[in-house]
DNA sequence: ACAGTTGTACGATGGTTGTCGAAAGAGAGG
DNA sequence: CCTCTCTTTCGACAACCATCGTACAACTGT
């Protein structure tokens, strides 16, 4: 029986229409979830365990919830993985040109020290 | 003797080269932060007392903080009173657009129900 | 059936955050 | 001097958050 079937806990994901910005200013304010988001969009899909990131499996998933709920991310189950991509339409639907200015601003680099 | 020149821990401001985006992101991702940033971009300049949000004094002044250390808005003493402004001239040079960009996306409006 | 892979759920923990009230500092004006 | 206004500091509190280890569930292969 394929996940998608299971009797458990679907993954849920927001309404494009129901993104809050303040959820996704949030989600985007941590170094983890901006490498998430960063390698998210150079790559259309791509599987959890796959991002260049130092953390425990079990904080990694802490963090997808966090972008999924945000409405950043989403998730769809294959067999034993779940591939993980950006809403690019829905983001840029709701807030044009927003997540380009976020990401663009992070790639202007780290504070000088 | 003006307050310039007290011996009281003087207002520290972040060198535009040194503010963080993901500071910056933190910082606005709060309702009440949110709403004085509103505020100070449609008037260059305001003091502390005359923001539309309904918290304590002493909340007030914790949410300065943090939007002063995360390099947002600028703040002087003048005689009794604190006035806040946008930084917006150091925010636009180290990340050209965003600022707009964010503030446009939650002009957007909130999220539907 | 069995072992390996992939990812989640739960519980715990130390740190951060938003909120407030009470007290106090500093200036303006009488 | 005294009082009033504006704003901060301090101490406290509950809530939240990022992190981890352990245990578990589902799928894939042999």
């Amino acid at each position: 029986m394929p996940r998608s079937q299971r009797r458990r806990p679907a993954l849920t994901h927001p309404d494009a229409a129901e993104i809050d910005l303040l959820d996704v200013l949030h989600a985007l304010a941590d170094p983890t979830r901006m490498t998430i988001v960063r390698t998210l969009r150079a790559e259309p899909e791509r599987p959890c365990g796959t991002f260049p990131v130092d953390v425990a499996p079990s904080t990694l998933t802490h963090h997808f919830r966090v972008l999924r709920e945000a409405g950043v991310i989403h998730q769809r189950e294959d067999g034993n993985r779940r591939w993980t991509a950006l809403r690019l339409a829905d983001l840029d639907g709701r807030f044009p040109g927003l997540l380009d200015s976020i990401l663009g601003a992070y790639e202007t680099g780290p504070a000088a020290p």
